[in-house]
DNA sequence: AAAAAGTGGTCAATCAAGTTGACTATATTT
DNA sequence: AAATATAGTCAACTTGATTGACCACTTTTT
């Protein structure tokens, strides 16, 4: 696929095909560190949870699967050892799922890929054009999502 | 969430929501219009499918998944009325899946939708940087696939 | 020309990640 | 105190992918 290939594209498709760029980019990276348990839906859940700890419906809410879904990736991420569940602290049916010493060295790990990826595109197209970049998606985020606001502003892929 | 919320947002995250908002955006309207049975995936199916047709190991490449996987969705497709299978007119192990008028009704609609969409950011952020949006993500996904073409270039989410 | 190796497509079994429904224990409202 | 709502988990199921086996046909090798 070359360049012109790619300059046909619309951009919801240019959007997808960045989109994966960078999250496979970031993924392989992490993999080369140990870390290649961890799957995207994961980053979105460390979000969450970082960095006071979120409840299992919390989680559920913000990304938009069923609570039960959510209980069986706490499942999987507790056995790799990146949380663990906590008894919550007013509420003696609640749980909160926290960041272990792995878990937080996960996060640390990926902040600073996603600053070096975005380094990189500065050095490609200049500080000014990586800014308006970001104005100029959160607008149109921001816009397209106004009148359904908050349930479906999820990061889904 | 609100636009504060949003503009802390680094880009990979910024470009997972500006794609969902986007996609979600087109799949609601194709549903409105009585094409509910179809699912993002097809989109970059038909992308590879227009004009002449395509063979299922190219579809499998073209999306990067199994020909096996690729064989139920065109059992679905099929099944839906957007696509059928033809004799291949040279390799008679082949069959070229090609669109029916349906399935062409279903591309038309979605490349007016996506134009609409395209045009109301252009009526958010003008013309010229609507532009250099387009340029700056084609950049960065053709600069950050490089070295792995074309493996790893598809449109994955 | 015959044999060997490769390729396109499908069938079957399995896996992964989500779903719905049922349930327990605890909280909140009436 | 009783009724209702909520947090979390267990179990069964669905969906969309996977791997492996296979058939029919094509291409390459000998």
């Amino acid at each position: 696929m070359t360049q012109e290939v790619l300059s046909e594209l619309d951009l919801t498709s240019l959007l997808s095909l960045s989109f994966s760029t960078s999250i496979n980019e970031l993924h392989d990276r992490l993999s080369e560190l140990g870390f290649g348990d961890i799957r995207p839906v994961h980053g979105f859940m460390f979000k969450c949870i970082t960095p006071n700890g979120s409840t299992g419906v919390e989680l559920a809410e913000y990304l938009g699967i069923t609570k039960q879904a959510v209980s069986k990736m706490v499942d999987y991420l507790e056995k790799c050892g990146y949380v663990i569940r906590k008894d919550h602290p007013t509420d003696k049916r609640g749980k909160i799922i926290v960041l272990t010493e792995r878990g937080w060295l996960v996060v640390k790990a990926k902040e600073k890929i996603l600053t070096e990826i975005e380094q990189r595109w500065i050095e490609k197209i200049g500080t000014q054009r990586l800014q308006m970049l970001k104005e100029d998606l959160t607008i149109l985020v921001y816009e397209g999502n106004e009148d359904r606001l908050p349930t479906r502003l999820r990061p889904v892929w």
